[in-house]
DNA sequence: ATAAACCAGATTGGATCCAATATTCAATAT
DNA sequence: ATATTGAATATTGGATCCAATCTGGTTTAT
């Protein structure tokens, strides 16, 4: 029998579909931080009831990107600047080790791949495709490591600055700096070297942290 | 007046202490690994309606303790000698990074309490307690940290792999080791060198890490 | 006029009910 | 006897309903 055959139970349920939903809305910037996540409101933007948009929530309290608070619901979860800073250095910490094992791992396509997405996002103009391009270039040379518990702690760190790194991008020099940067570090990549690959990341996420926090000398302290 | 006040907007709901009892089952070993979670079974062990029981099994697999399948459910995860070798190294990069934050301010109080627990470690005979003890000696020293990000990692960390730690402190030589490595640390941190207590950590993840690993070859594998 | 009491709507937490899927086991066909 | 079909039961996912709490404005007492 010739069937184009695919895992039926792997369809999503409600509760994930609003999960993925809200997670990117949050981490692109698209609810504001301290804004209310209403369960009703959401329901009906899904034409669900309230009981899987609670477990999204939930599972987003779990991952840190909402808070909430007993008869009183979620809002989008704030980050302090020493919150911020902290993130940065956890990222600076971990990322590096991830890159570290992928190198060696990378095939020519992933590489191919990667070269694309670098390209893409020096030359992007679209303000709001930067953030995604941004991502997606690291995903992509994360993904030939086999670390993924290690990817998990970095995936959820990056979730969690998304917004700010997305704003900083669009400031200053951000673009062209992170340009420059990642070239360098696709370029170490290239060659096989490791170890100047993990600290050109290590470097590249310090740089953005140093940056970051000299244009938000505190923010909205949303502890 | 004269009342012993409490936030009662802080009293717990349903679902968060079906999280926090499912948690504490599962980490110390109560529930096998693999085993099904029955949310009718929880829901009636409670005295709750379902609802509260999906929240705490939604949260719990945000956490990576327990794995779902839709219409399955959920079971205890397990994790291949892989996947817990990549854990420990996890803790070994992030714990010593928490306690070189620590050192510098520990107050006496503070130093005294893990004094006294690191001697009622090894003093233990109780191998139930040896795990209970365990972790309340590295969280009296990590508590003193403002990184607050790092120790909720680590803290996840050290919950997947709590089983497998009990268990191995049981065995071999676990004990005795652990209770040497423990007051080479607490001593560290009582003279404020907070790079050596940092690397006595590291090398204290690494040895737990080894030793465990040379018991379990491979085990279940649940991948 | 001011502040406490209070009432009505809004919102969340939880219980109960129904639908969809999985599992087990008996029935049937080969 | 074995494999397949089908029905009964168990279990999960989701919808609807009720209770508890919060919020904002209004009333009332001083």
């Amino acid at each position: 029998m010739k069937l184009k055959s695919m895992d039926i139970s792997a369809t999503a349920s409600a509760s994930s579909i609003v999960f993925d939903a809200l997670r990117k809305a949050i981490i692109e910037g698209q609810i504001e931080e301290g804004e209310p996540l209403r369960q009703d409101e959401i329901a009906r933007l899904f034409n669900t009831s309230r009981i899987p948009v609670r477990e999204a929530i939930s599972r987003l309290e779990e991952q840190g990107l909402v808070r909430t608070r007993r008869y009183k619901g979620a809002v989008v979860a704030g980050l302090s600047a020493k919150e911020t800073a902290e993130i940065f250095d956890l990222r600076a910490l971990v990322e590096p080790e991830i890159i570290r094992d992928a190198v060696p791992r990378m095939s020519r396509q992933l590489l191919a791949g990667a070269r694309d997405k670098c390209a893409a996002f020096s030359a992007a103009t679209d303000p709001m495709a930067y953030g995604d391009l941004n991502r997606a270039f690291h995903e992509t040379l994360y993904s030939a490591s086999e670390l993924k518990f290690f990817q998990e702690i970095a995936d959820n760190a990056i979730d969690r600055v998304e917004r700010q790194v997305r704003a900083q991008l669009v400031m200053s020099d951000g673009m062209d700096r992170a340009g420059r940067e990642h070239f360098a570090i696709l370029e170490a990549c290239e060659i096989g070297d490791a170890d100047l690959a993990s600290t050109l990341t290590r470097e590249h996420i310090r740089g953005a942290k140093e940056s970051l926090l000299k244009h938000l000398p505190d923010l909205p302290t949303t502890t």
